[in-house]
DNA sequence: ACGAGACATCGATGGCTGTCAACATAGAGA
DNA sequence: TCTCTATGTTGACAGCCATCGATGTCTCGT
């Protein structure tokens, strides 16, 4: 019911993006991409995302996921919503399990943004 | 006044992490990459991190960066505060006006962290 | 059909944060 | 010195968010 998911989500738009230190950022742009990191900048989603892309298999179940925090089932729940919601994670539920899926290549794309692709950080 | 400063900012501790697709994520490292993602995670923020590292010379005043936005100068204040604050902005005073870098290296790290983008991920 | 386990949703709450107006500071020039 | 301009700081407020307990939904065994 009435379940309309966005065509194009926040992942998509920013796979076309220049690094942000080549030119200067439209505010659609920053409007885009802010909330992929807004999504990252939290302590317990970013171990998350680590947990599943590192996971054997590349994939984890929340049963997975959950004894590593000090935190509740829902809360977790909530973290995994969030970054399935802006298109970081992949779910697929089998059974009675929910596994999900790092989705790497949009994490290559934020990072392309951020930094400079092929620029090393220490200069010559 | 008490302006403890920080010897190791959090982009330092950045440097030396593996990419979050490799290996599990510890509690303390995303403890301190959170900060400079949150930091990011603004479209302000974002935008004022694109327009003084695309700016010419590398830098620019906050006369150039007010007039971008349909903010206070306070306000625009504040975020440059908190973006040098973290370490992704270098700050630098000449007469009235204050010129500020971007840490490009600094990007580049956090962007090695989250995606790596084109580097192998399986080492030697 | 019934119970148990896995996961999501809901409602509430305390803390964080982006924004502004007002004020403070500091350098340049008259 | 006095004034103007550029920038930072303070205090306040509204909205957002991480977290929890309680509850709902779905699936599998028995």
């Amino acid at each position: 019911m009435s379940k309309s998911l966005p065509v194009l989500s926040a992942v998509e738009t920013v796979a076309c993006c220049s690094p942000l230190t080549h030119e200067p950022m439209s505010q659609e742009q920053a409007d885009s991409v802010a909330p992929l990191l807004k999504a990252l900048a939290d302590p317990v989603r970013l171990r998350l995302m680590s947990l599943v892309a590192s996971h054997e298999g590349g994939e984890a179940c929340v049963c997975d996921l959950t004894g590593a925090f000090n935190l509740s089932q829902p809360t977790i729940s909530h973290h995994l919503k969030v970054l399935h919601g802006c298109g970081l994670l992949d779910r697929d539920k089998r059974g009675v399990w929910v596994y999900y899926r790092a989705r790497t290549e949009a994490l290559a794309n934020l990072a392309a943004l951020i930094g400079t692709p092929g620029a090393p950080a220490v200069p010559a």
